[in-house]
DNA sequence: TATTGTTATACTCTATAACTATA
DNA sequence: TATAGTTATAGAGTATAACAATA
């Protein structure tokens, strides 16, 4: 019996033998790929001390900045308060400062520092060389393609569901 | 300023604002997509009281029963530990009876029962509309080769990365 | 009254370690 | 010595509620 098993796991794909009825699913079939990336994107990053949801604040500040701590957190659909742990460790690491607002004390305008950007462009080349070994086993079209469609699903995802 | 902000967020795309330095990240664009359906397949399955991992473990069961526990886990990437809180849930519903093992007493043969059965194929059908919701913005094309790519993806992940 | 940021707390999910009974 | 299943526990990640400062 521990025979029949160790056959069916001897020479299938990498991932094992896989349930018949669940190969056509779609949530399977996306879920462990986008774990798989959440992976690889985190040992990636870990020699830089920062997270995959941090190089997400950095690469927003750098492209939109600067923001207040509730527009990157709507952008990225990061909550309040975990944005604070994660702005805290990055202003912890000088990445980032807090500045007051001139107009409305309420909120901070986050900007990174020079430390931060270079930083950041480190980070971004370590994230492309992650996408890459994720992507190996697609074509540069299937890649393309792959692209667009996740872009269509994603920007059709409405906002708010469940919401705050 | 916060006249600036509204009028950012006012009619864009339904997820809001985006960083344009995330956009092109596939961790990014595959990671929301994947909370998404798992999101919609959550609530489907909601009315039926198996959650999404049960509904893969009736699913399993269905098409390659009978099993013991850890080759369940196996297949689907579910821990020992996790496995048993979910057995005892379907157990506890009489969808699956844990049999003994005619020559090995230290596993069971997990089978769905009549009640079991019938309970998958009803999910089933729900499963197959949160799939329908989940991929409305791709045409018939767009589909099948999302899930070409994404089998892809998924069959060539290693086992065991980091595992136990 | 509403909003930003903060803190404390709770909850969900999952994994680790130690145990049993079997082999 | 190794394996299937179990239990208790701990950890990561995130959300909820209450609060302070400000508008």
């Amino acid at each position: 019996m521990l025979k029949t098993r160790n056959e069916a796991r001897s020479e299938s794909s990498p991932s094992g033998p896989l349930p018949s009825g669940m190969m056509g699913r779609y949530e399977f079939l996306i879920n462990r790929p986008a774990q798989r990336i959440r992976e690889i994107t985190g040992k990636t990053l870990a020699p830089l001390k920062i997270s995959p949801k941090q190089y997400g604040v950095l690469a927003t500040l750098d492209s939109e900045g600067p923001l207040s701590q509730r527009d990157i957190g709507e952008m990225l659909k990061i909550d309040r308060t975990t944005m604070v742990t994660l702005i805290d460790g990055l202003e912890g690491m000088s990445l980032l400062v807090r500045d007051d607002h001139p107009k409305d004390r309420r909120y901070y305008l986050l900007h990174l520092t020079p430390a931060g950007k270079k930083l950041y462009k480190e980070a971004h080349i370590l994230i492309l060389k992650a996408e890459e070994e994720f992507l190996r086993p697609l074509s540069k079209n299937e890649r393309q393609t792959l692209r667009e469609s996740l872009s269509k699903l994603f920007s059709h995802i409405p906002r708010l569901e469940g919401g705050h």
